[in-house]
DNA sequence: GGTGAAAGTTTTTCTCT
DNA sequence: AGAGAAAAACTTTCACC
């Protein structure tokens, strides 16, 4: 094999491409001849772009961003877990099981004294109580759980900055 | 007026619709011909519903996930930041700044002790202490600041569930 | 790398059930 | 509400610069 067909950083990002990740980035599903405009390109280079992009690993995925309390979600928490043992099996062990629990949208591993930040969420104070005690305090090598309940949620931005060039 | 045009919680979500939900959840950009086919239907009443679902707030945006490390952001942190006074207007005045600092970005009031809870984004570890010095801790009213810096994420799952029905 | 035109799909509207 | 057919728009490829 010669080129890297997958996941190269390939080419350093020009401002165009910068456009074309900050919008895509905010709108999703724009079209593609839309994106061409603002970049200030026709359909077949932007496209060409895009896909660089997509097989290059800058562009990930794409989502819909859906309403938490439409679908019932009324409740983020966020759990500050340590554990017992910093093993690397023991923090695997934890990790494999926070990827089991739906209500758990995130797990960062932390530095310092407390091991990990878990965003969760629930459908209402009771379910999460239920939850803490029943999947996230008898989980593999926790040894303690501070919680703190979102009261509300200034900025909740996709992503990252995408530096103008 | 009649009819709630806009963002009336509307109709119960059937199954047809939480499959649509959670396709687009995890695919944001899938065709509505294809997404039809999962949902077991034809184009024509697909994008029916899922218009209905954008404009119901259901779903709320479609979004790009992009590479932090591709973009040159190799640092996460979680900073909690307690508040010398809880008045509203102060609340509102860190808010209102948080709003303006790209490396935020998310910002969250808490119940208990500490008051926020604020993900920062970073090139390096040297431009979030700056960061740090230079725009955080300085904030309108801040009393003190933890910052934790992530080691690595094993689970970050946009969104949240979309249950079975 | 970008352009313009052409081919292939998809989106979107309409009508019917 | 959903289906099929038709029109409009978009995506994607190709030849050229």
């Amino acid at each position: 094999m010669k080129g890297n067909a997958v996941a190269g950083q390939s080419q350093p990002l020009d401002s165009i491409d910068r456009v074309i990740l900050s919008t895509l980035q905010k709108e999703g599903r724009i079209t593609n001849v839309d994106l061409a405009s603002r970049a200030g390109l026709t359909a077949p280079p932007c496209l060409r772009r895009v896909r660089a992009l997509e097989d290059g690993g800058v562009i990930e995925s794409y989502h819909a961003r859906l309403s938490a309390s439409a679908l019932g979600y009324g409740i983020m928490v966020f759990a500050l877990v340590s554990l017992k043992s910093q093993a690397e099996a023991d923090l695997k062990a934890f990790e494999t099981h926070m990827a089991t629990l739906p209500e758990v949208r995130e797990c960062h591993m932390l530095n310092g004294e407390i091991d990990f930040i878990v965003k969760i969420v629930a459908h209402d104070l009771q379910a999460f109580q239920s939850f803490l005690t029943s999947q996230l305090t008898p989980a593999p090598n926790v040894a303690g759980v501070k919680t703190s309940l979102v009261i509300r949620t200034s900025k909740d931005e996709p992503g990252i900055p995408v530096d103008p060039a």
